[in-house]
RNA sequence: GCGGGUGUGGCGGAAUGGCAGACGCGAUGGCCUUAGGAGCCAUUGGGGAAACUCGUGGGGGUUCAAGUCCCCCCGCCCGCACCA
């Protein structure tokens, strides 16, 4: 009995699904989808008689699956891309895939290692390629597909090669020895991202080693001043992605200053150069310190008492992990080498020390120190007892801010002697030199400048700028990216292959098994001729950073079937910069910046003329759903790390926090699930509408479900008006429809030019598509409690009406608004038309409300005439009885008018 | 520590200095139904019977008028972090 009723209900519930529920979503995107491919609709336009737009997003990695971060992504682009497609451009919108990387290549190692089988990353990426470009074509993106690309292919990498040996020739390529991360394990370099917490991915008990290694690198410095400077013209990026670039830039004005080693030995270099921004504190330096990783650290230590204290801690202290080394709670420490040095200045014997605080890569790898005048010589000065020399002194006790008077309240009371007793911090903040030679008495400030001056007049120094950027290290010791086209001889060093040689192909007879760089292993690849000498020869087998292949793909997608060239001048030319770059705040530094970078790398070899990449630039927010969060670790933890709802490690109980939709949190919301389930519109639909597209994104199932009744909603009005609006059609084209002749129709008529007035500007002003959307929502309703009757005039309204409302739609919402604009008898694609005119007369009320106030607070509504003046307005509110009531018949003292909006007496 | 962002109903979010809470979700009541996880209608910030009143993280200020502008403070999020 009960199984019948089961299988009854079930019956009905189809039937009712198809018939009220559930437009047929699946057959009608089915549908569109192959009649955009059929007719190659979105490729690229190029008669060159309208303006180009370039829209561009951050191309996947290919993980096989799409997620909903690339769904927002793309939705947003897609958006765009129609929108501006309708506005009249030649929009160009490709896409591709960054296509090397180390996934493909572990998946290779863990079957080879675990199965024993072979598994080939090429093979294996493209199969997760082809699986994403179904997962893309299935949400209805208009990509121009003829300009696919993927950089693991040779014509794709082949160019990263040619790029590389015009740079090898003209030293921005070069070879240096640097500090990297090894994995003692893998016998290989790890990338940054590799190390977590200090030990290596893969063997989670091994700690990263830091060693010194011939690395490939590219020498970003040389564009530093530029890269800064550039930023300024960046007007369409977000400010908070240029200031990121320039904190990681790190520009920094100052001066080198050399200080000289006493009693040098014979032979030794007695220069010891250091690079400061305050040079006004010079007369106080007490001490100097050179980074235990610098070469002539030990070297100095050399043969005096110290030498063993010296060895001991640059062993232990050099080969630490920089995340250790620099976590926030490290204490400084350090060691005397047992040599002094002279303040060039003063002609003062300074004891040099080596520590932690003190890094190689910045500046010399050496400093003054002067504890008086800086929080971390201060600090170091104090643990190792070494004075402290005052040669600033406040102003007066005002111009000392709050946060620095707590430490040296005490010295102030004492008078500020100058050994700095008291003091429990240094004082940085500006002030009067003092104890400074003939600087004596000026304002710190001045003597910044005037010190780096006679610095540089004595010829002891000379105003410098440092940067924080490094160069870029590109060399991976990995199989799955592009080859470094080197050929190392024993006569010629290192020689860069010839170039009617290129693409250096990666070779297929590898084995995964083996420990290190699976190239290596390769029996025909390494040995080679020297293109310069012929003499037998090696190749290079480290391969690329894949950030190389994704610095220039936006500039290959102009010409990517190019075989003569990465891409032809012309190309570049008529389609660079990307007008609307789409993408993750996470790229905010690497990515960017590298791009920028390569871009103006290849400006100055000649292959493009822009210098900046992306016009403008738009960082989505992330999708974030709800995941338990254990206050105690003080982050989201997976759900399988709950024991009954509570925390596994600290046993207390767990808060709902919507945190960023991760696969390790388990968290995550499949998009081809929705697909099925409520269709592709219905998905873009709500995640372009849930919140504003730079903001975080807060997943809900049910917020799918509304927009997809939205899309519902339309379909049932047009398939019940059908003939209606079809008439509507056939009259508008016989004769204009002119909204005047009926005050249903002329609000209507308002209505949809209230509706285009404010998606066009949501979109194209502030990419605010979630109030476009609520904007068509609204016009939505307005439509459906307008009445069609018998007459030609209302017919033609709804038409005019619900057309409008789907080609508004049309950007987000595609596959259905095709299908219901050939309901309607129209034959064209959507795409292709126009994007409606707004016309702010037909959007202009006749009448407005007007909010009446009496100091402040509302006490009346009226309706006026627009046009009406303040005059009337003041009679219309004066005769109201309430406003009489609140105003009591006090005298009034002043009233505003806003025009079409409020009137506010004081009384 | 430095830099940036952010804080508005039960929830996501709207508001060129001019009616706070558009639009949606959820909830409540009703209609339609053999049925409802469909659809339609209505209500939905708090307090109050009502007039009214209180409400945009907290405290001051400017203004006829402040979510919005200025000053101080607090919470959360994201970068960077011994950069000499």
């Amino acid at each position: 009995m009960n199984e019948r009723l089961g299988r009854f209900h079930r019956i009905f519930k189809e039937q009712t699904v198809q018939d009220n529920r559930f437009y047929p979503f699946e057959e009608i995107e089915h549908k569109w989808q192959s009649r955009w491919a059929e007719r190659n609709l979105f490729k690229t336009a190029n008669d060159g008689k309208r303006p180009k737009y370039y829209v561009l997003e951050m191309f996947p990695y290919p993980s096989g699956r799409l997620h909903m971060g690339h769904v927002r992504n793309y939705t947003i682009g897609d958006a765009m891309a129609r929108f501006m497609r309708m506005k009249g451009f030649d929009v160009i919108y490709p896409m591709g895939f960054d296509a090397f990387g180390l996934p493909a290549e572990n998946a290779a190692i863990k079957a080879a290692r675990e199965q024993g089988i072979a598994l080939d990353p090429a093979a294996f990426t493209q199969r997760c390629m082809d699986d994403m470009v179904a997962a893309l074509k299935r949400m209805g993106y208009s990509y121009d597909w003829d300009r696919f690309l993927a950089t693991c292919y040779p014509e794709y990498y082949k160019w990263n090669q040619l790029v590389f040996l015009r740079m090898f020739e003209k030293g921005i390529a070069y070879r240096k020895k640097a500090a990297v991360n090894w994995c003692p394990d893998c016998d290989t370099v790890l990338a940054n991202e590799q190390v977590i917490d200090g030990k290596c991915w893969r063997h989670t008990e091994t700690t990263v080693e830091i060693r010194q290694l011939t690395q490939w690198f590219f020498k970003i410095t040389d564009y530093a001043e530029e890269l800064l400077n550039e930023l300024d013209n960046l007007t369409g990026w977000p400010e908070h992605v240029r200031i990121m670039q320039r904190n990681w830039i790190g520009r920094s004005d100052g001066c080198l200053v050399n200080f000289e080693l006493a009693d040098p030995r014979p032979g030794e270099d007695k220069n010891l150069p250091i690079f400061t921004t305050r040079p006004d504190t010079l007369y106080g330096v007490t001490f100097m310190v050179i980074a235990p990783e610098h070469p002539r650290a030990f070297e100095m230590a050399k043969g005096t008492p110290q030498e063993s204290a010296v060895r001991e801690f640059i062993n232990r202290v050099a080969i630490q992990d920089r995340s250790v080394r620099t976590a926030d709670d490290r204490e400084k420490e350090g060691v005397w080498l047992g040599r002094e040095a002279i303040n060039p200045l003063t002609g003062d014997r300074i004891k040099l020390f080596t520590a932690n605080f003190v890094l190689m890569e910045y500046g010399t790898g050496c400093i003054m120190a002067v504890p008086a005048h800086d929080q971390r010589d201060f600090e170091f000065a104090k643990k190792y007892n070494i004075p402290i020399k005052i040669v600033i002194r406040p102003e007066s006790e005002k111009t000392i801010s709050q946060q620095q008077k707590t430490y040296i309240e005490e010295w102030l009371r004492a008078g500020m002697p100058d050994d700095g007793s008291g003091m429990k911090g240094a004082f940085i903040e500006p002030g009067i030199l003092h104890n400074s030679g003939p600087f004596t008495g000026t304002p710190s400030t001045e003597g910044i400048g005037k010190i780096a001056q006679y610095v540089a007049d004595k010829k002891i120094g000379n105003k410098t700028v440092q940067y924080k950027l490094r160069d870029w290290l590109i060399s991976r010791q990995r199989y799955w990216g592009t080859p470094i086209p080197i050929i190392y001889c024993e006569k010629c060093d290192a020689v860069g292959e010839r170039e009617e040689n290129l693409p250096v192909v990666l070779p297929t007879d590898v084995s995964f098994d083996a420990k290190g760089n699976p190239l290596r292993t390769s029996k025909t690849f390494i040995d080679t001729r020297c293109p310069k000498c012929g003499a037998p020869a090696k190749r290079e087998t480290d391969t690329m950073d894949t950030f190389v292949d994704s610095s220039w793909y936006f500039l290959r997608y102009c010409d990517p079937k190019n075989t003569e060239l990465p891409f032809s001048p012309e190309a570049e030319q008529k389609w660079m910069p990307v007008d609307q770059y789409i993408g993750g705040v996470e790229h905010a530094i690497m990515h960017l910046l590298y791009a920028r970078f390569y871009t103006k790398v290849l400006r100055d070899l000649g292959f493009v003329k822009c210098g900046e990449p992306f016009k403008n630039l738009f960082t989505q927010g992330m999708v974030c759903k709800e995941a338990p969060f254990c206050p105690q670790c003080n982050t989201a933890i997976p759900v399988n790390n709950l024991t009954d709802g509570k925390c596994s490690r600290h046993c207390c109980n767990v808060e709902m926090r919507s945190v960023k939709m991760s696969k390790s949190l388990g968290n995550t919301v499949d998009p081809s699930a929705l697909i099925n389930k409520l269709g592709a519109d219905s998905l873009r639909l709500f995640i372009l509408f849930a919140s504003p597209a730079e903001k975080e994104l807060e997943w809900s199932d049910q917020g799918v479900e509304g927009a997809s009744r939205f899309l519902n909603r339309i379909w049932r009005y047009i398939m019940a008006n059908k003939e209606a609006l079809r008439e509507g059609k056939r009259l508008c084209a016989q004769s204009p429809f002119n909204p005047n002749e009926n005050e249903a129709a002329k609000k209507l008529h308002r209505m949809t030019h209230i509706a285009i007035g404010r998606v066009t500007s949501d979109i194209s002003q502030r990419f605010h598509f979630n109030t476009a959307i609520a904007a068509c929502m609204e016009f939505l309703n307005g439509i459906t409690s307008f009445e069609i009757k018998e007459d030609e005039i209302t017919k033609k309204a709804a038409f005019e009406a619900v057309k409008t409302l789907l080609l508004l739609l049309a950007p987000m919402a595609p596959h259905l608004m095709e299908e219901l604009m050939e309901e309607l008898g129209c034959e064209d694609s959507i795409a292709t038309q126009p994007w409606p005119e707004f016309d702010a007369q037909a959007a202009a009320f006749d009448e407005v409300d007007i909010v009446v106030q009496v100091c402040g607070k509302i006490k009346a509504h009226l309706m006026i005439p627009a046009e009406a003046d303040e005059t009337f307005v003041r009679e219309r509110a004066l005769a109201d009885t309430r406003v009489q009531q609140a105003l009591g018949g006090k005298p009034i003292r002043k009233a505003i008018y806003v025009p079409k909006k409020l009137f506010n007496i004081v009384v």
